[in-house]
DNA sequence: GCGAATTCCGAAAAGGTTTTCCTCAAAGTA
DNA sequence: TACTTTGAGGAAAACCTTTTCGGAATTCGC
């Protein structure tokens, strides 16, 4: 069913002018007395909110943009097609800003280099206070550039480049806490089962577990880490091989929440019992794998509301003036759930 | 690392008064160059954009939109958490928009009326041209308000107010299709599991799926759709119930890929072959969870993409004065996988 | 060589807001 | 009463772009 459009009820958006005529004042006076700047009479800011209200009066964010040096808007640069990252990043951001002062103008980029440009002309072009880059793997990927009019972070995936400042969450530490904590629940034989080697994160995880094994005077169990795909399906072969090649394990340290999802599976399959027999811990805290698994996952959280939160903050400092470079690594976070603690 | 704000190269973006100086020529002859109005010589459109390039000027946005009767933004208005839903919707609207002709503006009110008022205020504040609202689970939800001075289209869930326009799937047809595609793939006795009764979607699919049973002459196993959670460990709590009370079930049709994946779990525990002995097609097509199970998952793909592009062309529509009103289904997809087809 | 037609270009307004500076009136002081 | 101080309110500029309309210069026809 469709219709003529209908006179709509407000043809045009009331504006500080109507305001300032409804109440008898100059255009000034009523801008003065809406954004609680002095010089005003009390009467008279009263005269003026009333008239704001009646018209229902909503400031042309367009226009104090034009005039502002500051637009209050921020442009999030993706190339996360799931929005996996992107989402809490961005909930972060906006938490960090304060809702209603700054609005995120959400681009993917889809992992193409040309759509990227196009995207970053237009919000350059809409002049966005600042830019959040965020990558879709967490390795070091091309700068958007170094002479841009405005700030940029990356977030989750570093720049290529050492003068851009990059947030990333701290992989190394991050595989540290795993193994401590299958540690602290009495293991003593793990395994680690990961994903793709070329990725920076599977090394970092492994280095931080590798090193905390070692400073705990334990070995790694099956002698090496099992490096695959970012994939249930490897964490299912990657457990029957280990399993066929070591016995005694106690423990599996996943790469991701979604490689633990296959390592119980087969464990199960296994007649083995989860946490009982083999504690299981994974990495992401991705809730859809973690609660729906049967025992709960515990798992690893990269914090990337934090990740977000902080973007937000260091791209408030650089309009600030406070400029800085290099990669920052933020801490994460163990969720413990019931698969490496049974009770 | 921090340093003192170095001296930004361009510490004020070049205007369009900048790119007519350096060419010679006056604002307005500049700005007929660059946007190929007529009334410009050859050699001098050729001059002006020399310079422009020189500058790298960009177009103020913001004073374009202030001038203009667009903006070139839209708002998207969400509660959907995860980002599940928003962001195929966001890719199919920006494709229908076309890459840098239109941005998104994204804002998430998490499930909370207050911020989702105060983000309204925000969008419109930014004079954005429409307003598409992806709510969180696809029943009814308030509208955001009758006297926009913007078209808004609700996708995914229905505006209650049904002088507005709503585009969903059409989950009638989809559990049509999902039913007979079991049926052609040579199945007769099937059961449906499916999630929370209170969601018109767990309704509507089953009324589809019992429609077609209905006109086949078929009977739904079990003699009744298992209804309960949208969770795997329900899919697995009903399966046994269903294995327990029924035999000689054939197929299974979930409600949603978590549910069918806890199906697919308890099957295989009870020494059944998926799709040998039982087929299983689950609803939503969420890759992470159809292409991760053993075998990969057949599904009810909602189109997400599709109804995020209809929302743009309706809301361009409605920019051009053709407003529409109700609710707009569009038809789901099947994706057959290896859970069903035994290949 | 002169009026008419044709091009090309520029001045100026509009779009909505904020801020600076100025004026004017009222109140206070000598 | 005359002068200063204080405080309220307004005019206008600035932000940057697009578009309309009029003026100027060139070409063309005769």
């Amino acid at each position: 069913m469709a219709r003529r459009a209908a006179q709509r009820s407000n043809s045009r958006a009331a504006t500080l002018e109507d305001v300032a005529r409804l109440a008898g004042v100059s255009i000034a006076t009523a801008s003065k007395a809406l954004n609680g700047r002095t010089h005003v009479s009390a009467t008279t800011r009263t005269t003026v909110l009333e008239a704001a209200a009646r018209l229902s009066y909503s400031p042309n964010a367009l226009a104090q943009g034009l005039r502002a040096v500051r637009t209050g808007i921020v442009g999030l640069l993706t190339s996360d097609l799931e929005g996996r990252l992107s989402i809490p990043i961005l909930m972060g951001a906006e938490d960090a800003f304060g809702v209603g002062r700054t609005s995120v103008l959400l681009c993917d980029a889809r992992g193409d280099a040309i759509r990227e440009a196009r995207h970053l002309e237009t919000l350059l072009s809409r002049r966005v206070d600042g830019l959040i880059v965020v990558g879709a793997r967490p390795d070091p990927r091309p700068s958007v550039g170094r002479d841009l009019p405005v700030p940029v972070v990356y977030a989750y995936a570093p720049s290529e480049d050492p003068d851009d400042l990059s947030l990333v969450s701290d992989n190394v530490s991050g595989g540290r806490m795993a193994v401590r904590h299958l540690i602290d629940v009495g293991r003593r034989s793990m395994a680690h089962i990961t994903g793709d080697p070329s990725y920076g994160a599977a090394q970092d995880r492994a280095k931080g577990a590798l090193a905390e094994l070692a400073e705990q005077g334990l070995e790694l169990a099956g002698g090496r880490v099992y490096f695959g795909s970012w994939s249930e399906a490897w964490g299912r072969s990657a457990t029957r091989m280990l399993l066929s090649q070591t016995r005694g394990v106690d423990a599996v340290f996943a790469g991701s929440d979604q490689i633990a999802r296959g390592v119980i599976d087969t464990l199960h399959g296994a007649g083995l019992d989860v946490p009982g027999d083999v504690a299981v811990i994974g990495f992401d805290n991705w809730e859809i794998f973690t609660t729906s698994s049967p025992p709960p996952l515990s798992s690893i959280d990269m914090n990337l509301e934090t990740l977000g939160r902080v973007a937000a903050q260091r791209l408030s400092a650089a309009l600030g003036g406070d400029l800085r470079t290099g990669v920052e690594s933020l801490p994460c976070r163990l969720v413990p759930r019931e698969s490496t603690t049974s009770g």
